[in-house]
RNA sequence: AGGCGGUUAGCUCAGUCGGCAAGAGCGCUUCCCUUACAAGGAAGAGGUCGUGGGUUCGAUUCCCUCACCGCCUACCA
């Protein structure tokens, strides 16, 4: 037979196409339970990360599962069109052709943002379908299709109608780079180092009152200073006015209690236009609201002698004048969070401008609800509670945009102006309020994720009424990240209640965040992104899978280190090498059709190694359903890896091959159960490494009547109920032994096949001439039995006791009679102390009177099976100093 | 400023209701290309489970303190 290893690359492509070609991934079978995953829809413009990677792993395998497990199992796809993040994209290309998009003009450009889209907004999709996601592909949706245009347009009019959307001019966070609005959730903030400047504001009587601030570009804009009202210091000035410098304005003292007393001079300039706080100071003085800067972040016209500096030279420029005129008192470092553009990095300005709003306090109700009353349930459960104190604390959205590539604000504006706006799904002809003809329509569009909160029922072609919705929503489970936890999922629970009136999935699973060395998120931007596309190229989609899953536990945040898929792509290699054994042995066998059926109908005609390898089966078949169950991934591929491996590869086929060609029990027996649990842990398997498993249960098919036209859509295991627990205790004791004798053999450098002197009449397991053949193949000795007294044990033999019988070993040249003292006197020394240990508990009475009786049964079982390798060590070690005669038996 | 997560073998991590003689993968040591697999096999070494308290018959696990790392929220200019 020849070496061979496992080479995916034609397997999964092979297979991938196989399956869609069948329609294996259609949820069609409208007679069983559905069971509803919508992906969160990748941006147009990405390209496939690790993170997306782990995240669709997740759902697949979920997926899988549950269509296995008989229900009609769909999973949704589609793309996002991500306003801002696409239209910049498509900018930066013009710019390379020396175009712009105010050259082009709004028609034109959106045509080349659709170009765009269709030459490059599926590549993700490639990606992940080439690779491993089980979705319904006919079902593949795009933010901006026609039919989730009319969702969002519906939406709009809906809230509009019931107040809960309104117009309005407020301090908004604003990118100047990219010239629009953005909600609160789209501003990222980050510590950095600045400096927070004291300046001295001359008043108009005499002196000065020191102001700190972080931004001084800003005090062109400031209407008044403020103080705490009971601050002593300042109590005096209020009402008094400053003379503001470079732009010759007179401004107020103020007195306000939102300002704190401890923080800088304890006086605050106040920049309503500029500033948060200082807006909501400013509504409550009446002050003026003065803007210095443009939409691009330039000084405008208000800045004086700065107009049309840059927002940051322009304080340079301050600072220097500032300086001349001696108004700087100091100028201290200050580390602050200053917040950046979530699409392109800019440093936000808050800004005073028209946009439209969402109202969302009236919303959240039922989506705080849901999760109180546990219909809802975050999984880990922490998660619950941030989603909660988000909810608690919203603020209205901010949903208009000033860009152009997104769902057009269905609102048009009459020519008269004291006509109320239009807001309509349906383009107006005419104003409905005064008749006039030429509605102009609002040119802004609606925040990406306007479109995004109503993924849930919108895929199923709502408003329309059709019977997707009715079958599928609400859908089951929401497998998504920590980052859009209040982006998508807060708002698709409002929205779901909002628009379908129920919630939109009962289960949401977070998963963990993929992080580098550093604990930093993995990103192409940063450049600490390991690609995992390199990585299916080098070892197949399988291996990834595999070696993310085995490193994500419940939720919890991944560390990635180097050559992480190794695991699964060794794993997948000791399968196939596995599989082409069992092929091997039937081949050479001439077994042809296994009937797993007659493996039940004949249990009693079963030893104990089949007996063993059925009852973990059976226990794995149990644990893996429940670990899918509770999100538990990585304890399930690994407690699979552990059972294939460690149990049936390593101890279960290594004891196939004691038996002779043709053996009856060999043909009849023992090869069906190799088989029978080589397919049903393939099964086990396929959600996990999909491909591997695929193409080997077509190469089952040779032999066995396995079940399905493929794995994918076979039936998930039940457990068959076998409880031969018994065999567990021997086959432990079997495993003992041989690795006693192993071990002998390793330490003294014995060759295979050494013959072994035996005395078993003590050595209870050794009298059945069965188990005594397992361990001799499996330990590669012979045993004689022997009857002599151990007196007469020649020198060159080295001899260890078990129970009340002993084995023998002849050793060739020297006996190396300080190492097996070392190891047994250590050996010696371990035991012992637990032996102690479970000495003192059992003869504690509050233990015994406390301790559950289970435990109290174990320790005493503990302590006699201490007892008894203690009694076989001393022995042992008395044989060794030559003192063997009281342990002649 | 608050909240959350982490701290277990050299490295990356498991460890679900407190009752383990604390596990895995990689790495390390010794031996073996034994007829499925050297991406392999056999046998090993390696941990007072971050610190200090407390609760308990019993704590890696529960409670409190502190330390360090990370994340997220917040209108201190």
């Amino acid at each position: 037979m020849e070496k061979d290893r496992y080479h995916p690359e034609e397997i999964e492509a092979f297979w991938y196409q196989k399956w869609e070609e069948a329609g294996c991934f259609k949820a069609e079978n409208y007679t069983k339970k559905p069971y509803v995953i919508v992906i969160p829809p990748p941006n147009i413009t990405g390209y496939l990360h690790i993170g997306h990677a782990l995240n669709n792993t997740i759902q697949d395998i979920l997926i899988r599962w549950k269509r296995m497990s008989g229900f009609n199992a769909l999973w949704v796809p589609g793309t996002d069109h991500a306003g801002i993040a696409t239209q910049n994209v498509v900018e930066k290309e013009l710019m390379k052709k020396g175009l712009s998009r105010e050259a082009l003009g709004r028609e034109k450009f959106l045509k080349e943002v659709w170009l765009w889209r269709e030459k490059y907004g599926n590549r993700i999709i490639e990606q992940l379908k080439r690779l491993w996601a089980s979705c319904d592909w006919s079902r593949l949706c795009f933010t901006m299709d026609e039919n989730l245009s009319h969702a969002v347009q519906t939406v709009f009019v809906s809230l509009y109608k019931k107040g809960l959307i309104y117009r309005g001019t407020r301090i908004i966070n604003w990118c100047p780079r990219c010239t629009t609005a953005l909600s609160d959730e789209e501003v990222e903030y980050r510590e950095e180092v600045g400096h927070l400047y004291y300046i001295r504001y001359p008043m108009e009587g005499k002196g000065f009152i020191v102001v700190a601030t972080t931004r001084p570009e800003t005090m062109l804009g400031d209407t008044a200073v403020a103080v705490h009202p009971e601050d002593i210091r300042y109590k005096d000035l209020i009402g008094e006015n400053i003379h503001l410098p470079f732009v010759d304005r007179l401004i107020p003292i103020i007195a306000d209690q939102q300002v704190e007393q401890e923080f800088g001079t304890g006086a605050v300039k106040v920049t309503p236009s500029h500033d948060p706080n200082d807006y909501s100071i400013a509504r409550r003085h009446n002050l003026q609201f003065i803007t210095v800067m443009d939409t691009t972040g330039r000084m405008n016209k208000n800045a004086a002698i700065f107009a049309g500096l840059d927002r940051f030279s322009c304080r340079e420029e301050i600072l220097k004048k500032l300086k001349e005129k001696n108004l700087i008192e100091k100028i201290e470092p200050y580390t602050h969070r200053v917040g950046h553009c979530y699409r392109c990095d800019t440093v936000i300005e808050p800004y005073i401008s028209e946009q439209w709003f969402v109202k969302m306090k009236e919303l959240a109700g039922p989506a705080i609800k849901v999760v109180h009353d546990g219909e809802l349930r975050f999984y880990p459960e922490r998660w619950a509670k941030i989603y909660l104190q988000w909810l608690d604390n919203i603020h209205d959205w901010c949903i208009s945009r000033q860009i152009w590539w997104g769902h057009r604000i269905p609102v048009w504006y009459c020519s008269n102006e004291k006509c109320p706006p239009i807001v309509s799904v349906e383009t107006p002809e005419r104003c409905p309020f005064c008749g006039c003809g030429h509605p102009v329509q609002d040119p802004d569009v609606l925040d990406t994720w306007f479109s995004s909160w109503l993924w849930p029922f919108a895929v199923f072609g709502w408003p329309e009424k059709t019977r997707d919705l009715e079958i599928f929503y609400p859908t089951d489970t929401l497998v998504t990240a920590q980052e859009i936890l209040f982006f998508w999922v807060a708002r698709m629970v409002m929205a779901g209640f909002e628009f379908m009136g129920k919630k939109p999935f009962s289960s949401v699973y977070i998963n963990g965040t993929v992080r580098d060395k550093t604990g930093k998120k993995m990103s192409k931007s940063l450049g600490n992104a390991i690609d995992p596309v390199e990585i299916i190229d080098e070892a197949g989609a399988d291996s990834l899978r595999f070696g993310l899953i085995s490193l994500t536990s419940f939720g919890q945040d991944v560390f990635l280190p180097d050559g992480f898929h190794y695991k699964g792509r060794n794993f997948l290699n000791k399968i196939w090498n596995s599989f082409r054994y069992l092929e091997m042995l039937a081949e050479k066998n001439q077994v042809e059709r296994i009937s797993f059926s007659a493996i039940r109908e004949e249990i009693e005609k079963l030893k104990i190694s089949e007996r063993w390898i059925l009852m973990l089966l059976d226990r794995k078949i149990q644990h893996v359903s429940d670990c899918l169950e509770n999100f538990r991934f990585n304890e399930a591929s690994d407690s699979l890896y552990d059972f294939y491996w460690h149990q049936y590869c390593d101890w279960y086929i290594e004891m196939s091959k004691m038996y002779p060609e043709k053996d009856q029990y060999l043909v009849s027996k023992v090869i069906p159960v190799l088989f029978y649990v080589m397919a049903r842990t393939l099964k086990l398997l396929h959600p996990f490494i999909p491909f591997i498993t695929e193409e080997l249960w077509h190469r089952l098919k040779k032999f066995t009547d396995v079940d399905g036209d493929f794995i994918a859509t076979s039936s998930w295991p039940e457990p068959d109920g076998f409880s031969f627990e018994e065999t567990l205790e021997k086959m432990d004791e079997i495993k003992k032994i041989v690795i006693e004798i192993r071990d002998l053999k390793t330490t003294f450098r014995i060759p295979v096949n050494h013959n072994l002197d035996v005395d078993y009449r003590g050595i209870s397991l050794l009298s059945d001439p069965w188990h005594r053949t397992m361990v001799e193949f499996l330990a590669r000795v012979r045993f004689n039995s022997v009857e002599r007294s151990l007196q007469d044990k020649p020198d060159d033999e080295i001899v260890r006791i078990w129970e009340s019988g002993w084995f023998s070993m002849k050793v060739r040249g020297i006996i190396d009679i300080a190492t097996e003292m070392k190891k047994l006197s250590s050996e010696k020394d371990k035991i012992s102390k637990i032996f102690e240990e479970t000495s003192r508990k059992l003869s504690n009475e509050e233990f015994l009177k406390r301790a559950p009786a289970e435990v109290i049964e174990k320790t005493r079982k503990l302590q006699n099976e201490l007892a008894s390798e203690l009694n076989k060590i001393e022995k042992n070690l008395k044989l060794l100093t030559g003192s063997n005669h009281e342990c002649d038996n």
